[in-house]
DNA sequence: CGGAGCCCCTGTAAGC
DNA sequence: TGCTTACAGGGGCTCC
């Protein structure tokens, strides 16, 4: 499940391989990874020099000199830098040193080009590790969920489930908690705890649920760290008592009823 | 505006 | 044992 941890640490793995590089030809196979005419999707992306590999949110957006390459990764799509495709490689890029591969069971990812930015990016709230407090606390006057706010891309850029129920015990705030209601003591808990978190996710190179690796396919490590995520019925980390499960925004939520509150 | 529900897809695991 | 069903969740969509 790359969310914005997962995705930095596949940019920051990508990019030497990247830098400076020209694009021979690109080949595409999926009708949902890449949508429309493929052969005409691939013949965009000939010729072009990638000048610059950068996340936002959850894309990997690749400058080109002429245009943007964006990719969304979805829930179980991989950038690879070597390797050979198979059944799942969706997307083959054959550079002048080197390959790029996309390989992505599920196919819930994208590959795109654009003329100029992207406009699913041009969409995405700030940057979580960039927003100010203040700018968060007023960006909290909303009157949805917590939990389904954090998930918002529009609200912030880049938090997925996982990564948002381990926010929201950090920062003791129960996930159905009316996000306008919380005080300026917790709203800065929570604001604290996604840069925490996020920082430190960073740190062990993400989180490798079920299948996600880096484009070295390398493995991170913050799903040892987690507190709340896939633990159901576990003793919670504080208290003792069973971490519970619920259904919010049509997401699994994991939490503890007695360290989080409403 | 907010939320429910459905859809895209496939590997895995649980249930019968 | 083997088949069927449920689930995983990122994101887009419609409808209320």
């Amino acid at each position: 499940m790359p969310e914005l941890p997962e995705v930095e640490t596949v940019v920051r793995s990508v990019a030497a391989h990247l830098a400076g590089r020209k694009i021979l030809n690109a080949r595409f196979t999926s009708r949902f990874v890449t949508p429309g005419n493929r052969v005409r999707l691939a013949e965009r992306f000939a010729g072009r020099r990638i000048e610059s590999v950068h996340r936002r949110g959850k894309f990997i957006v690749i400058a080109l000199d002429r245009g943007t390459l964006t990719i969304h990764l979805g829930m179980t799509g991989k950038l690879l830098v070597e390797g050979e495709a198979d059944q799942h490689t969706h997307g083959v890029f054959t550079l002048d040193r080197g390959l790029l591969l996309y390989h992505d069971p599920r196919q819930f990812g994208r590959i795109e080009f654009s003329e100029g930015p992207p406009a699913r990016v041009a969409k995405l709230g700030p940057e979580p590790l960039e927003i100010g407090f203040e700018e968060f606390r007023a960006r909290l006057r909303r009157k949805a969920r917590i939990k389904a706010l954090l998930l918002d891309q529009t609200f912030l850029a880049g938090l997925g489930n996982i990564y948002a129920d381990e926010c929201l015990f950090a920062a003791g705030i129960h996930p159905l908690a009316v996000a306008s209601r919380l005080n300026a003591a917790r709203a800065e808990k929570l604001y604290r705890a996604i840069r925490g978190i996020l920082t430190h996710a960073i740190q062990l190179g993400g989180s490798s649920i079920s299948d996600y690796v880096n484009a070295q396919g390398e493995r991170g490590w913050f799903q040892m760290e987690h507190r709340v995520y896939g633990r159901e019925g576990e003793p919670c980390v504080h208290c003792g008592k069973p971490v519970r499960k619920m259904l919010v925004a049509q997401r699994g939520t994991h939490y503890c009823a007695q360290c989080q509150r409403r």
